[in-house]
DNA sequence: CGGGCAATTGACTCTCATCAAACTGCGTGG
DNA sequence: CCACGCAGTTTGATGAGAGTCAATTGCCCG
């Protein structure tokens, strides 16, 4: 896979032309590729010395735990998503990491990282403007868990990844693929698992969308982006200032 | 107000040794000293051309609106604390920038932030660690609403704003003067005025905190921090790492 | 064929929202 | 100096949304 297919710079060059070099160092920067199976946690919170990755293909979330034994996922990560930046930043992880399914990712090491930043600012400035637009992301989950009722909340959530899917290419406007079960949407939505399904049913039964043997479909999309109250600004944010 | 004694370079201080230059920057910062009221917001979310602010004295919140009418608060800024960062990274904010109290801030043009970021990297380094430290905040209080009930998100919140107005020495073991009115409490934690009175109640009579005329007073501060499950660990990162 | 995991459904419970009504402290203006 | 209004706090009564417990179904895979 070269750089140009890849769902990173897919995603930054949805906002910003990259140069012939800036799509060359890019491509340096995938060249440690690794895989990880579903379910073994990639990083544990507490743990320091992080890499960063890229990933590649596969979907990722991201969580913390409670002593209670409860579980909170704050955000999934999909192809062309950074995972890690945080902690690298702040030297320690402040969360778990864990492939929902068979992911390639690509490590990017401290190192590489600052001299990317170094080398080519513009890329720099792209990584720092992407990481700002999923911290926008998870801003607006926090909305969701504070203020949406579990319906609404689960309508934005599928409407949120339809959205973020599309940018590399895994949705159409009908639907995409989803490998998530409603354990996990239920960790991430802050419902539990029962109601989780209960939710999907009536939105089915209202005629909005399927959730189904892993396939997502919209049955009416704008009815879905009404009850949501889904208005996409927090996704959509111009290119990064370019140095 | 020199630099040494501003919030920030205290706050930075507490993790960081910065030289005299730094601190001499840091002081040019502060040197578009403005003043607001409470009530009347600061910035708007979709508003382009944001500036940045450092907040000098006063308590601000930052919000985000639904259409239905109810807002959540995202998080609550001190002294010390960055404003609008993301907004500028974004060009675009996110979401709306309101001062509780009257407030004192410092506007940081684009300008001056990329400059700084230019000449002093490592205080570049510092803000940006700083960010990601806020992150790793909103982030918690994720956890808090998807999977905390009522009095353990009051709890964490009354425990983490006292760790956060320590280092800026605006808390003793103690306790802290708090100039936020149960309805904002309601938005930041997502219940409603009337329980936040009930679960604050609940709090005294457990003999744990008293919340009274704008003063918390920790009545059993180690039984709190079991209640709420509280772990600093997400405050207490290491400095920045320094070019 | 059996084990195991995810999805599904029903019955019951509990936390928290909502509505309503006092009550407080406080600044303003008559 | 008192009446008034207002914003914030307090308390009670009722109901809705979501959790929990439990049982069943469907399906994949060894």
């Amino acid at each position: 896979m070269t750089a140009l297919q890849s769902p990173f710079a897919r995603k930054l060059g949805a906002f910003v032309t990259l140069s012939t070099l800036e799509l060359s160092v890019l491509e340096r920067l995938h060249s440690r590729r690794r895989t990880f199976v579903a379910g073994r946690d990639i990083s544990h919170e507490g743990q320091t010395d992080q890499a960063a990755y890229i990933l590649a293909s596969g979907w990722v979330c991201s969580y913390k735990l409670l002593t209670n034994g409860s579980r909170q996922i704050v955000d999934f990560q999909i192809p062309g998503d950074f995972l890690g930046l945080r902690s690298v930043l702040l030297r320690t992880a402040d969360h778990n990491i864990e492939p929902v399914t068979l992911i390639e990712a690509s490590e990017v090491p401290v190192k590489d990282l600052m001299e990317t930043f170094d080398a080519t600012p513009r890329l720099g400035a792209a990584v720092l403007w992407a990481a700002s637009r999923d911290e926008a992301m998870v801003v607006e989950h926090l909305v969701g868990l504070g203020r949406r009722d579990a319906r609404e909340r689960m309508a934005h959530f599928l409407l949120e990844l339809s959205a973020r899917l599309k940018l590399v290419g895994l949705a159409t406007a009908d639907g995409y693929a989803c490998p998530l079960s409603q354990y996990l949407l239920a960790d991430a939505l802050g419902l539990s698992a029962v109601h989780v399904n209960r939710v999907l049913r009536e939105l089915r039964e209202m005629g909005l969308v399927t959730f189904q043997n892993g396939q997502v479909t919209f049955q009416d999309f704008d009815g879905l982006v009404a009850l949501a109250d889904f208005d996409t600004a927090y996704l959509d944010h111009e290119g990064p200032l370019m140095p």
